[in-house]
DNA sequence: TATTATCCTATAGATTTAATAGGTTATACA
DNA sequence: TGTATAACCTATTAAATCTATAGGATAATA
């Protein structure tokens, strides 16, 4: 499953992207606009600027707004921030790899093959989609 | 993250269907073998069997036995008794589908659309494996 | 009738997710 | 300079899910 804050962190990543203007957007207006907790968004939103994706401004005027060109943003990135591996399990993982406490050789190991397989397609996806494209997505 | 349940059961079916003789085998001998916990690996083989996967008999010389070929269990049969739906959002999921709380519009969501494509390369995936394709894996 | 091994329900423990609380800091502007 | 605004930050709670275990019931074998 998805988790919410991954499905929210996109929403807002979208909005943001798909606005004209270049003034910072407040958290009050996307969660409104997207039907969020807007707390539970003020959290997704500080990990997706701490991770360099967002810049912010504080005070009257202030808001958040993209540091990149939505272009620039693959989703492979984005979904590592907000939802962790890309993998169904660490051991085919390539930015979280962790060995299986069982299983005492992977490439014998049916589920671990099985599951490399997953990651690849899921990865061709995500390679080949970018914040763009999601907009892209929501016009058409 | 693909859950213990289905990482278990896929090893146990693997182990199942990679036997020679067609007598049943045990519960304890498949935990032993994959060091799995038995009494987890138990209430597993039940749903499998409920589902229609194994048979089972009681007793001496009792355990479990694959009821069809390995060739004719698709992963996608599998992965959605044990793990659920394929989809990682209900709103892109063949089999349970459920609409969105959020989201006036599902064809405008960015996150629906992204979705739709990751089920789309999961389950080429796993329509076009099965059972028997994973212990083709399993040897290398 | 003793042994074996599955069957079945309930429940406990651990982990993760989702959301909220409550205040702090920086900025704009009158 | 003071007030309103809006992001910043940490901690905590509430809910859900996952993993595993307990403890006996049932059926088959010999």
């Amino acid at each position: 499953m998805l988790s919410k804050k991954t499905k929210y962190g996109l929403k807002a990543l979208t909005y943001l992207a798909s606005q004209d203007k270049q003034s910072p957007i407040q958290i009050a207006e996307i969660a409104k606009h997207e039907n969020i907790s807007q707390k539970f968004l003020e959290s997704i939103l500080l990990t997706l600027r701490r991770n360099g994706f967002l810049g912010s401004k504080k005070g009257k005027g202030g808001g958040y707004y993209l540091i990149k060109e939505p272009k620039d943003i693959p989703m492979t990135a984005i979904m590592r921030i907000l939802e962790g591996p890309i993998a169904m399990v660490p051991c085919v993982s390539l930015n979280f790899y962790e060995k299986c406490d069982d299983c005492p050789d992977e490439n014998l190991c049916s589920v671990h093959n099985l599951m490399l397989k997953i990651r690849d397609s899921a990865l061709s996806v995500y390679r080949n989609t970018t914040l763009e494209d999601l907009i892209q997505m929501q016009t058409g």
